[in-house]
RNA sequence: GGUCCGGUAGCUCAGUUGGAUAGAGCAACUGCCUUCUAAGCAGUAGGUCAUGGGUUCGAAUCCCGUCCGGAUCACCA
């Protein structure tokens, strides 16, 4: 039980033994005792004022008196405005230290043999472009919430639906086969996926001119976007590919494998991961077989030019088409199907989808659908939704040639961390490949601390300018805060200082002190209350209050040129249960953190 | 137009189920390194919480209206 689950239940019991009134312990409003005022913890008043019969202050003066008189490790109180301001015995935060530092897994619950499964989806590129800066979002949310809930105590698997097939790769197809000269990765050292999102732009600017010809030969926009060459030809490449067309695999075959590689390295760098990768060329056929299946079930209709599709007028939705009119099917018939194949898989308690909030429609509609196809778990899935990553100057456009590059910016991030270490002269005694590693953890650290600090449904603003500070609410802060206690833990463990669980109770401690432990105790509710509201922001704003603190801390007291050996032990067990909570932290945002920096 | 989301300091963001005088960082200005890492600490300045009503002991937070911005409503994914 923590701090304020305590009081809570010791304030229920003194509002029923001083006014006869109950109160369920939780509903007791307990929140930390801001800073200008005496006391650690807060409870307000006013909900009780109507069943004391007495004014605010006066409630609170008794129900204080009673915690103090009844309650060993409540010492002093004071009330001010309503607020009954309580002040802990320092011996009772002692203790929380004790029990923190004794636990080497604080905060993070360790998986059970029958916890529920949790699949979650995140990542999901399509393989005719190259990751940018809002994919980095995504996998970097994708990956924080699983790690988040894993520590909640569920299974996860991580997953990756990979749009390996469609019209728009049959463009960077089609566009590689009559533009391309036979470029591979070997032959023009450009990384796979670059190299095909390449030819995905080389076909539209074709397409456009052709678009552009047909209408100064007198047609219609509309028209001419049906009847370019370009497209009715990229269509046939996407029939002869659902035909299994051997000529047309192979290609396919071939600029997938180069995008894969490439998307591989970007994984690595990034630090991402997945447990089962499904690709939608061998998901969409079930897709369109429980498509078919929903037709005779009376669930869709098909209309005269053959086309399949849903009625969700009665949901107060559209009609949504489900399959082409020449058979072919479309991005939700293929949802469809790798829904139904990862049930098969594995006994899902619960389906997450990290994806962006532009899709919410599609997400709306997928769970209707799966409902009505006759899937228990179509209502229930959980569509993570966040916001878009956009410019100072608005959206990305990849065709105004303003989106933001994801090898580019990783590598942007650590050569900016490697030049700063340099003139902070932080690289005098180590290795070239301490540094580089340093280099790597911090770049990065900055670059996810940045995007994972803001709460992920809210869009966000990226300004490449300048870049990403290295100073205040930062990864790199509070990295620099894990170091600097790691190397004093370091010398302490040359002087043969021994640290223990068993700190004395009588101890004096300071205010800040025990604030500080009162903050570390906060983690378990922190972690929990993440893992419940889908957000990583949550544990990075806790981290940054937490090395906030300890850096006050640090400044104004000595550890190891304190003289008092017990007082010294006391705040190396302090300061050693900080840099593990950081740690924790930080890997609940996939974020490392260096040993020194 | 329908539906949904958002608007907090010059900029980027916090602000728990309604609680005290709305907080950080960046940018600007000022101090602090012969002692555990100054990627740090302390301070100054900066606000009509878009706006008008309502609910109540109390509203940035909940409800309604208005203004502004974004997303979506594709035989795109």
């Amino acid at each position: 039980m923590n701090i304020d689950q305590t009081i809570g239940m010791v304030t229920a019991d003194a509002v029923k033994a001083l006014y006869n009134v109950d109160v369920a312990s939780g509903e007791v409003q307990v929140q930390k005792t801001k800073k200008e005022f005496d006391g650690d913890v807060t409870i307000v008043v006013f909900p009780f004022v109507k069943a004391a019969r007495k004014s605010p202050e006066d409630a609170g003066k008794e129900i204080g008196e009673y915690l103090v008189k009844n309650q060993p490790f409540i010492v002093a109180y004071n009330v001010i405005k309503g607020f009954l301001n309580l002040v802990i015995n320092k011996s009772f935060w002692i203790g929380e230290l004790n029990s923190i530092y004794s636990n080497e897994h604080y905060g993070i619950k360790q998986p059970a043999d029958d916890a529920r499964l949790m699949m979650i989806e995140y990542s999901s590129p399509n393989t005719n472009k190259p990751l940018h800066l809002g994919h980095i979002r995504n996998n970097l949310l994708g990956y924080s919430i699983s790690e988040i809930q894993k520590a909640n105590g569920w299974k996860v698997v991580k997953t990756n639906i990979v749009n390996d097939r469609g019209i728009h790769i049959c463009k960077s197809m089609l566009a590689w086969k009559l533009f391309g000269n036979g470029e591979t990765p070997e032959s023009s050292g450009l990384k796979g996926d670059h190299l095909v999102g390449k030819y995905y732009v080389i076909f539209d600017k074709k397409y456009k001119e052709e678009i552009k010809q047909l209408m100064s030969d007198g047609m219609s926009e509309e028209d001419a976007k049906k009847n370019a060459p370009l497209i009715l030809e990229a269509q046939n490449m996407l029939r002869a590919w659902e035909n299994g067309d051997l000529e047309v695999r192979q290609l396919w075959e071939m600029m997938n494998g180069w995008v894969y590689a490439g998307f591989d390295e970007t994984y690595k760098k990034l630090g991402v991961d997945f447990d089962k990768i499904y690709y939608e060329s061998e998901t969409y056929l079930e897709g369109k077989s429980k498509v078919e299946e929903g037709l005779e079930k009376g669930a869709f209709y098909r209309r005269e030019d053959g086309s399949v599709w849903a009625d969700l007028t009665a949901e107060g939705l559209d009609e949504k088409l489900l399959l082409r009119a020449d058979g072919t099917s479309v991005y939700m018939t293929q949802d469809i199907g790798t829904a139904k194949l990862r049930y098969d898989d594995y006994p899902i308690d619960k389906m997450v989808y990290v994806v962006g909030n532009e899709q919410n429609y599609h997400f709306q509609v997928l769970s209707i659908l799966l409902d009505k196809l006759g899937f228990e778990w179509g209502k229930s899935l959980v569509h993570f939704s966040y916001g878009m990553v956009e410019l100072p100057e608005g959206k990305m456009k990849s065709r105004e040639g303003t989106v933001v590059d994801a090898d580019d910016l990783v590598e942007e991030m650590i050569s900016t961390a490697r030049e700063t270490a340099i003139e902070l002269g932080k690289v005098d005694n180590n290795s070239e490949e301490e540094i580089d590693n340093v280099a790597r953890v911090v770049g990065l650290g900055a670059l996810k601390y940045f995007i994972l600090k803001v709460d992920p449904r809210k869009n966000m603003t990226f300004n490449p300018k300048e870049s990403i500070d290295f100073n205040g609410n930062t990864g790199p802060f509070i990295q620099y805060t894990h170091a600097r206690i790691k190397s004093v833990l370091r010398k302490a463990e040359e002087q043969g200082i021994a640290l223990t669980s068993e700190l004395d109770k009588g101890l004096e401690i300071s205010d800040k002190e025990s604030t500080l432990i009162q903050t570390l105790s906060e983690f378990e509710t922190v972690v929990r209350q993440a893992g419940e509201e889908f957000s990583p922001a949550l544990i990075a704003n806790y981290v940054y209050d937490l090395v906030k603190e300890y850096n006050q801390f640090y400044h104004d007291f000595s550890i190891l040129r304190e003289e008092d050996m017990e007082l010294k032990r006391f705040r190396l067990v302090l300061s050693a249960c900080v840099a593990r909570v950081v740690k924790a932290g930080m890997s609940l945002l996939g974020i490392e953190v260096p040993e020194r920096m």
